[in-house]
DNA sequence: CAGAATCCGCAACGATACTG
DNA sequence: CAGTATCGTTGCGGATTCTG
């Protein structure tokens, strides 16, 4: 139990909330969970690109542990385990929505200001 | 130019808004702005306690520069900057309302399950 | 009052190797 | 396949000092 997310105590809700998506991953993730709806580990490993093992497991565990993801473990060879989105994490994923609208937007806004150059990135 | 945000390449709307507010103290200054419309810098500072000056004007320079805060200097003895939300800064506040409601639901659910200990924080 | 400049600790992040 | 363990790096954030 080292690299656990803080769990307050929170000054507001805004920051009760960041702190659960704050994670360089976790919004991804919430975001592969809720288009699809079940994946395995590898899945969302291969959805993630850029994404360490570490990470993703560190991430997928404190996620679990705030109740946003459910882990179902397939005791199999090989191995399996499903990753899905509880009821905590579907209400924060539509509670995301309007930022990632407002995203959206600001997306497009700095697509138009740049012309053509700068944007290979 | 060394402490910037990301400012892209996002992966989707999300990424591209979750950027504009991580940062230990972002979310909260737009509340603050938010709430008192024009602050100087150090009703700010005192409006956040245990923020740093540098990291004050280093969130408030990189929010001006996402076009989210306004900077007007007024050169005066002893000098003045008055801080407030641009049009962009004022509807990512609204975008962030459901976010901060969620927050605020698991910050009460978080409270009920904790018996009494624990709470001293 | 409002910042600039500097040093530094620590947590987050990342890459690799190994295991059940 | 789905992790665990370890090590190395990066950069955010904090404390302090100095300036216009």
């Amino acid at each position: 139990m080292a690299a656990e997310a803080r769990r307050g105590p929170y000054i507001c809700g805004l920051d009760a909330a960041m702190d659960v998506v704050s994670g360089k991953w976790k919004s991804l993730i919430l975001w592969e969970l809720h288009h699809h709806g079940v994946r395995r580990f590898g899945e969302l490993r291969r959805g993630l690109p850029g994404v360490s093992e570490k990470m993703l497991i560190q991430h997928l565990r404190e996620m679990a542990e705030d109740g946003l993801v459910h882990r179902e473990v397939y005791r199999e060879v090989p191995p399996r385990v499903e990753y899905s989105l509880t009821e905590h994490g579907t209400s924060l994923n539509e509670a995301l929505r309007a930022l990632g609208a407002w995203g959206t937007a600001r997306r497009q806004r700095l697509a138009a200001e740049t012309p053509l150059n700068q944007v290979a990135g």
